[in-house]
DNA sequence: ACGCCTACCTGCTTGC
DNA sequence: TGCAAGCAGGTAGGCG
C-alpha cells in the first residue's frame, strides 16, 4: 500500500488512512524509528527520546479521532499523528526507494517501513500515556496551561464533539449553536466547536444545508439547524465511502485518482455552474479562508443591523 | 466570544 | 523561458 495524498485531510481522509492502517499494521512491531525532522515530534517529547520510547512497542489498533491518527500500542500508549496540510502516513514493503519527504521513519519487525511522509512539515507526532480519551467532560482548561498528565485524552481536551457520533445529534448541535454570533463557516473550522471538519467539508455541507457562509450561528430556524446537522453527517459520510477522495491530485496505491474529487459541489468550482440551480459559484474569504458558495441556493446573510461590513458579493471573483 | 493577524512550510500556479 | 510573487490551508498563539 501507498498513499500519495498531498492536501488537506480532514476527517473522511483521515478515517480512511486509519482503517487502511488497521489493516496493515495491528500486531506489527516497531523496532527501531529515525526522525529525520525534529519538530515533527510533539512537545513534550524530544526526539531521541522519543525515539528510545517507541523502540520495541508493538502496535495494537490504528483509530482516528478529530483529524488525528491514533496508533494504540499493546502497553496502552498512545500515538497520535495530526496530519495538518499535507502529512500521509504510507507502508512501504521492504526494498523501497526511499522518499525524500519521510520525516519520521519507523522500522517493522517484517522489514517493511512505516513512513511519515510531509513535504510541508506541518504535522505533529506524539506519544502519550493512554487514557482520557473517553471521558468528554472536560474541564475548561486555559490556552497554555500544562495538563496534570501527558495523557492522549488531554490532547484532545479541547476538541468538539465528533460529527458522526450517535450522540451528535441535531438537538446536540442547535445547544451548541445557540448563544453563539459567529459565522457559520467560523464555528465549522472551529475544532472545539466541532471536531474535524476542515474548509472543503465546510463549504459542501453549508452548500447542501442551503446555508449562506456568513450566517450568524444564532439565527438559523430550528429547521435549518436540522438541514445543517445532516448535511454536516452526508458530505462526511460520502468522503469516507469514498476512501476520502476529496482532492485531484490524490492517488491510490494502484495509481488510481479518486472519487469524490468529482462529486464535490462548490470547492474550487469558483464562477463554475451551481449543480442546483446554474447560478456561477462565487468565492469569498472568509477568516483567512477561501469560501465557496451559490449565491443563489444560499441566501444572503440575516445580520444584525449595521454590523455587516460590506456585502458578500463584493470580494466575488470569476 | 469574536475576528483578525502571524508563524509554521513548500509545491504549484500565475503573471510579467 | 525564467523567475519571483502569490496562493493554498490546519493549528497555535497573540492582540484588540
Amino acid at each position: 500500500m501507498a498513499w500519495h495524498t498531498s492536501a488537506m485531510p480532514e476527517l473522511p481522509e483521515v478515517e480512511t488512512v486509519a482503517r487502511d492502517l488497521q489493516r496493515w499494521v495491528a500486531g506489527a512491531q516497531i523496532t527501531d524509528a529515525e526522525v529525520r525532522w525534529e519538530r515533527t515530534i510533539a512537545h513534550p517529547q524530544p526526539a531521541t527520546l522519543f525515539v528510545e520510547q517507541i523502540r520495541g512497542a508493538r502496535i495494537s489498533r490504528v483509530g482516528r479521532r478529530a483529524k488525528s491518527v491514533l496508533v494504540h500500542l499493546a502497553d496502552g500508549r498512545v500515538m497520535t499523528v495530526a496530519l495538518r496540510m499535507t502529512g500521509a502516513l504510507i507502508v512501504a514493503p521492504p526494498g523501497a526507494p526511499d522518499d525524500p519527504y519521510a520525516r519520521v521513519v519507523f522500522h517493522l519487525a517484517d522489514g517493511r517501513e512505516l513512513r511519515y511522509r510531509d513535504p510541508r512539515k506541518f504535522g505533529r507526532i506524539g506519544l502519550w500515556e493512554g487514557g482520557g480519551l473517553r471521558a468528554r467532560r472536560h474541564r475548561g482548561r486555559r490556552v497554555g496551561e500544562a495538563p496534570a498528565a501527558y495523557r492522549v485524552g488531554d490532547v484532545f481536551g479541547r476538541h468538539g464533539p465528533e460529527p458522526l457520533a450517535s450522540t451528535f445529534s441535531s438537538a446536540r448541535l442547535a445547544a451548541r449553536l445557540h448563544g453563539r454570533s459567529a459565522r457559520l463557516k467560523t464555528l465549522l473550522l472551529d475544532q472545539s466547536f466541532i471536531a474535524g471538519v476542515g474548509n472543503i467539508y465546510a463549504d459542501e455541507a453549508l452548500w447542501r444545508a442551503r446555508l449562506h457562509p456568513l450566517r450568524r450561528a444564532d439565527t438559523l430556524t430550528r429547521d435549518e439547524v436540522r438541514r445543517l446537522h445532516r448535511s454536516i453527517r452526508s458530505v462526511l459520510r460520502q468522503g469516507i465511502a469514498n476512501r476520502g477522495a476529496s482532492f485531484s491530485d490524490y492517488v491510490d496505491a494502484q495509481g488510481e485518482a479518486g472519487e469524490n474529487g468529482e462529486r464535490l459541489s462548490v470547492y474550487r468550482r469558483t464562477g463554475e455552474p451551481c449543480y442546483r440551480c446554474g447560478t456561477p459559484i462565487s468565492r469569498i474569504v472568509v477568516g483567512q479562508r477561501s469560501t465557496h458558495f451559490c449565491p443563489r441556493c444560499q441566501p444572503g446573510p440575516i445580520s444584525a443591523a449595521g454590523s455587516e461590513p460590506r456585502p458578500p458579493a463584493a470580494e466575488v471573483s470569476a
